[in-house]
DNA sequence: GTCTATATTTGGATAGAC
DNA sequence: GTCTATCCAAATATAGAC
């Protein structure tokens, strides 16, 4: 009764092997990962972790879902009145994103995710869909109501769509290059807020 | 004296290698193009590949030698003089971009650029300096110009030349994505061109 | 659920004959 | 320069005892 509060109560084991996949996937991506050393990290046995996952895909799949679970966009409820404030609804989009960037535990995510983007057709298919299309259509819903209430100049809501996200993706990309390399991100944790005012100087009426 | 024209003809065989090796690089990424799978293509023993390399990193570096050899950027010389052109020089950048996009080797190469990105210090230093500085540089250069001729709004050249290229790299991968999972690009090939349309839209006088 | 032991495969690399 | 043969290491995965 008790037990199961939450709704995937998970032995504490499967739980643990999980978290330390997590991080050995974003560390050293799928190949690099092996099932020894997931299983020396959780300090159990090569052979224990195949009754908890059928394989290593199995668990490399689990870990991806994480991936796009994080909140990569704003929430579909307020968009409508959120995009009645013009820039401060994209402030709150850009702030979000920045947010991911800095964060470690998105700062891996994303790194697995460039790592295998390339490799796993599954992946290809939730980042498509739960990173690229969900965004491109909460902003373009955004942008939209703009141009209905005069805010911005009429253009293809698509299209700015992808202008304003694009460049939000290639700094974060920018940003975990060089972190990766423990170099300075200094430069580059400013580019947020420049893009925001050269956008919305470019779009604004 | 005949041979050796070009001033580095290699053994047929040691090119062929390079041939498959880059071919499979591009396809599987550095673990799983295998010696076994590139001699195998190459029709000879894993062995022999040693006659010519030195081991699989050797081979690898040579490859990824490559992908930067490519004219990623407008050629240094004429900045200046196009730049006065204002919209026509950015329609040539743009123009060059999307020719590399569609071409099938480009595709491949940026493919195993971004496999391998996240997983090759020296792939990461090489994508800094020789693609993302390099065209920062020559779109910075570019962009001040065309300031100087009041053809656009003043404004920090560096950021515009983020702006405009992020966009450019954002379209790339998304249509290296689809086309290696054979889908459709249709809506995609006319990107280049609105996102010239709306930069430069965004930044003229 | 975990262990030991082991099967099996794959990959990188070398030695030495031709 | 290529071949056969072989080595070694690492990785995935399974069987069966506890």
């Amino acid at each position: 009764m008790t037990e199961n509060t939450t709704d995937s109560k998970k032995t504490g084991t499967k739980q643990k092997i999980l978290k330390v996949a997590t991080s050995l996937f974003c560390e050293l991506g799928y190949n690099g990962a092996s099932i020894r050393k997931i299983a020396s990290q959780v300090g159990i046995r090569e052979s224990a972790i195949y009754n908890h996952y059928k394989n290593k895909e199995e668990i490399f799949l689990e870990v991806s879902k994480e991936i796009f679970s994080s909140p990569f966009s704003t929430e579909d409820n307020d968009v409508r009145e959120m995009a009645m404030k013009g820039k401060a609804f994209l402030n709150k989009f850009v702030m979000q994103y920045k947010l991911l960037t800095f964060d470690k535990n998105n700062e891996n995510m994303f790194r697995l995710l460039m790592i295998e983007l390339l490799q796993n057709a599954e992946l290809r298919e939730q980042f498509m869909t739960h990173f690229h299309d969900k965004n491109i259509k909460v902003l373009s819903e955004g942008f939209f109501i703009m141009m209905q209430n005069d805010l911005i100049r009429s253009q293809d809501p698509m299209v700015i769509s992808y202008e304003f996200l694009s460049t939000l993706f290639y700094i974060r990309l920018q940003v975990t290059l060089l972190r990766f390399d423990a170099k300075s991100t200094n430069h580059l944790s400013t580019m947020f807020e420049k893009h925001l005012e050269f956008f919305w100087e470019s779009i604004k009426i």
